[in-house]
DNA sequence: GAGAGGTCTGTATAAATATTCATTTGGGTG
DNA sequence: CACCCAAATGAATATTTATACAGACCTCTC
């Protein structure tokens, strides 16, 4: 690798790790005020080759981020995946899932240990989930909603 | 938020788990599958809500990477961004930089208490590297030449 | 120094992504 | 139910990013 090169990405590392750059342009900017005139096609493979990614505060460095997705908890991935409505009705909680999404959906509340949940029971598109109150159900409810955000 | 967009964005989820998204159209070509028809304008305020980014190899989760650059090994970042070029002589090593540059580098390189490093000279422009012998000088020389990749 | 073979870069352009603006939709509340 | 408000979306478009291609530039070897 040539030195020039070399010394340019050196130089877009330490723009980045100072304040945000949001786009490739901006960067070619600031990389002209350093005397380093480059276009954005270049700035465009050198921000390959560091591995940095755009995000909403500007081009960051990404490691090896892969699995992320996975990691969420498992019950909001479940519901992300699965849940299109709720209802309360007295001391049950009636989830609807799209067609087959009832079964993996109350496995993952059941697996959560909830202590609100007396028990579930899954069809094919909707789960009951049976609570010991209304108050639990309320409270369950809300429960559900903050894992979703 | 919605059970339509919350569901969606499980299966985005779900979807990018699975095997590599290249780009936003293909997402969208991917949840039509899956009876889900939105734009691509949609998929971008979806991608960003999710915090997913677009790496070469395809949309990936992105956690808490901010601070990556800052954590390469302190020479190799010195050396990106102030060698320009470098030259054997016997046994000395002469480091070319910015002007400027020499005094930084060489911190670095002294930081670094390299067995074959005797001892370090730093000009404006030029960093000297004394090392014990001609031997000694071409490992320091591999080990730089190793440390920018 | 001449030529071969690589890397690096710019130009022009294609492709992908973000955003503006208008409209629709989905839940609440009376 | 009718109404309202905020959220969600699409269509069109602006902006941004990636790439195909060609030429420049190094670094060897002879």
């Amino acid at each position: 690798m040539s030195a020039h090169k070399r010394f340019r990405q050196g130089q877009i590392l330490k723009i980045l790790a100072g304040e945000p750059v949001a786009s490739q342009d901006e960067l070619r900017r600031r990389l002209a005020h350093l005397r380093l005139r480059v276009t954005q096609a270049t700035l465009s493979r050198d921000l390959r080759e560091l591995k940095l990614v755009k995000t909403t505060e500007g081009y960051q460095p990404l490691s090896a981020v892969a699995e992320e997705a996975a990691s969420l908890p498992p019950l909001a991935r479940a519901l992300r995946e699965y849940l299109l409505d709720f209802r309360p009705a007295q001391n049950l909680l009636v989830l609807k899932t799209p067609p087959g999404g009832a079964q993996p959906l109350a496995a993952a509340v059941d697996a959560e240990r909830l202590p609100q949940t007396a028990g579930t029971v899954a069809g094919d598109d909707t789960v009951l989930i049976i609570t010991a109150s209304r108050k639990a159900c309320v409270e369950l409810q809300k429960k559900l909603e903050a894992l979703l955000k």
